[in-house]
DNA sequence: ACGTATCGCTACAAGTTCGA
DNA sequence: TCGAACTTGTAGCGATACGT
């Protein structure tokens, strides 16, 4: 079972739930890591979101306290980084490519500094990057499989859960596009009984917009999942 | 009040499907 | 194979929300 945190950015949810089955991946409220499987408990950044983390901006609390607890509440925990691309965020207005370049200096070398003392302060973490979104998810599935289904320790993870989602995974995924509310997406599901119906080939925008809410912007959305799913 | 962003709706052109 | 019907992408327009 692979736990996964409710806060989590939910395209990578949506394509965990989409590999391996809403059976494999419990999504819930978790103390101190994004993912848990086994006993490894993995905090997960894309590039960006980790320089804001180490900044501390728009957050109570910076990596380093999230570091901590990790640390200290898990046998194996993990620091996954995923992206490549610095998005630099200047205040004020339309930036200009000086003030960018600045703010990307900025950027690499707080990521620098954090990464060359990362193991004097954090021992017991190991520290990975990949290069996209989709790697880290080929990288949780494959640890996943590899780990076996690691049963007998779910007391251990469940420990770590202090409450679990009540939305049926199949509405979490849908209601997770931009727009659709979970009543469209139940109400979908009641016209089309499943996920793999609505996205099978024979559903147009044009059907879908039979459903009450859904415009065909939305439409649109819904059947672009058959791209990122490669289905 | 004004500018801007976003959204839904509509029209239209281009592409696709399907039956004769 | 051909043409009608259907589907989809795109652009334009108006309504609305939001920040200044």
């Amino acid at each position: 079972m692979l736990l996964v945190d409710d806060r989590e950015n939910p395209k990578v949810v949506n394509k965990l739930l989409m590999r391996m089955g809403s059976d494999k991946v419990n999504v819930c409220r978790m103390k101190s890591s994004d993912y848990t499987m086994g006993e490894w408990g993995i905090e997960a950044k894309e590039i960006n979101d980790l320089y804001r983390s180490i900044m501390g901006f728009g957050r109570t609390r910076t990596i380093v306290d999230q570091l901590r607890d990790l640390q200290d509440s898990c046998e194996h925990p993990f620091l996954v980084v995923y992206g490549t691309q610095l998005k630099p965020y200047v205040h004020n207005g339309r930036p200009s490519a000086r003030s960018l370049a600045v703010e990307m200096a900025r950027m690499k070398k707080v990521i620098q500094q954090f990464k060359a003392t990362f193991y004097q302060r954090f021992p017991k973490i190991k520290y990975m990057e990949v290069t996209t979104m989709d790697e880290f998810v080929e990288w949780l599935v494959v640890n996943h499989t590899q780990q076996g289904l690691a049963l007998h320790r779910l007391a251990t993870e469940e420990k770590n859960a202090v409450k679990k989602s009540k939305l049926d995974s199949r509405i979490q995924i849908l209601s997770s596009i931009e727009g659709i509310t979970t009543t469209q997406a139940e109400d979908l599901l009641n016209e089309f009984e499943s996920i793999p119906n609505i996205l099978r080939k024979g559903t147009t925008q044009k059907s879908l917009m039979q459903v009450s809410g859904i415009t065909r912007r939305k439409a649109r959305a819904i059947l672009a999942l058959r791209e990122d799913y490669e289905l």
